[in-house]
DNA sequence: TTCAGTGCAAAAACTTTGCAGGAGG
DNA sequence: CCTCCTGCAAAGTTTTTGCACTGAA
């Protein structure tokens, strides 16, 4: 999807939810589609600001939000309370593998995972909107 | 393993890493002991308050962490930011199932998973400490 | 006796909220 | 013109830290 096709989704979902199409939220979005895999929402607001950009810390956490609502971003957490965001696109499931050393955090896919999640769900009687699937250790660079 | 047991490993980990041994650091393990599979650190505190007890709350955090580092409980966090301590005595590896609506926590085994696990951390080339498996959803109750 | 552990409160880290002014529809 | 959105700062939440005192070894 590209960049043209990304800015009309947005729109259209704001105005769906009467939401108000200003700059702002753009902006973010600019930011969003060029950033690098996961981020938290203050290093974003950071980046923005080294950016030259105005935008306050408050509009660029409500317009992350927004974001994960249209299904652009993911919500992710790592299990060091701070929140991260992912791009969506053009992903398909796929789970995380953090190094405890070195805080990188790897993607990775497996066929059978989609396999397991509906067995699981149907075996608890649960319908389910998303999963995580974290393994923590250590990466190639800090295995011993 | 029992309560008596439950201390004596608790002790010996205090000793060989050179912490003392403290009652409060023994009080924190009573209540996690009678404590409920999934509760946070301040949770924890509150209701050791309001069982007399004295304990500042940094000495529960700090405790926690101990009882953390020698395997007696794990840490989870289901993207709230708020960390969750769990015992990990008796319990195989296992995912949990969380529900949106109602915020309930449902544990599932699945003996698939550690096959997985173990496939792709060989494809990654990275050494595993643990994994979290969430799969988020509507519980039974909540699904329409 | 000695230094790690404790209680307390203050600080820190991250996120949300309140407010008054400004702009989108 | 009516709100919703914005920037700013203040407040909230959860966790960590600094400090002086205490108590385990």
């Amino acid at each position: 999807m590209d960049k043209k096709e990304t800015y009309e989704k947005f729109k259209k979902f704001l105005k769906n939810g009467k939401h108000r199409i200003t700059p702002e939220r753009f902006e973010v979005l600019d930011y969003v589609i060029e950033s690098d895999d996961h981020f938290s929402a203050d290093e974003l607001y950071l980046k923005m600001k080294n950016g030259k950009s105005n935008v306050s810390r408050a509009t660029v956490y409500n317009s992350l939000e927004l974001l994960v609502k249209c299904n652009m971003l993911i919500k992710r957490n790592f299990g060091d309370n701070k929140t991260f965001y992912e791009s969506s696109y053009n992903k398909q499931n796929h789970g995380h593998l953090i190094c405890k050393t070195c805080g990188d955090i790897i993607e990775f896919t497996n066929d059978k995972i989609s396999g397991i999640v509906e067995e699981i769900v149907s075996q608890n009687d649960f319908s389910p909107d998303s999963f995580q699937f974290n393994i923590f250790g250590q990466c190639n660079k800090h295995k011993k």
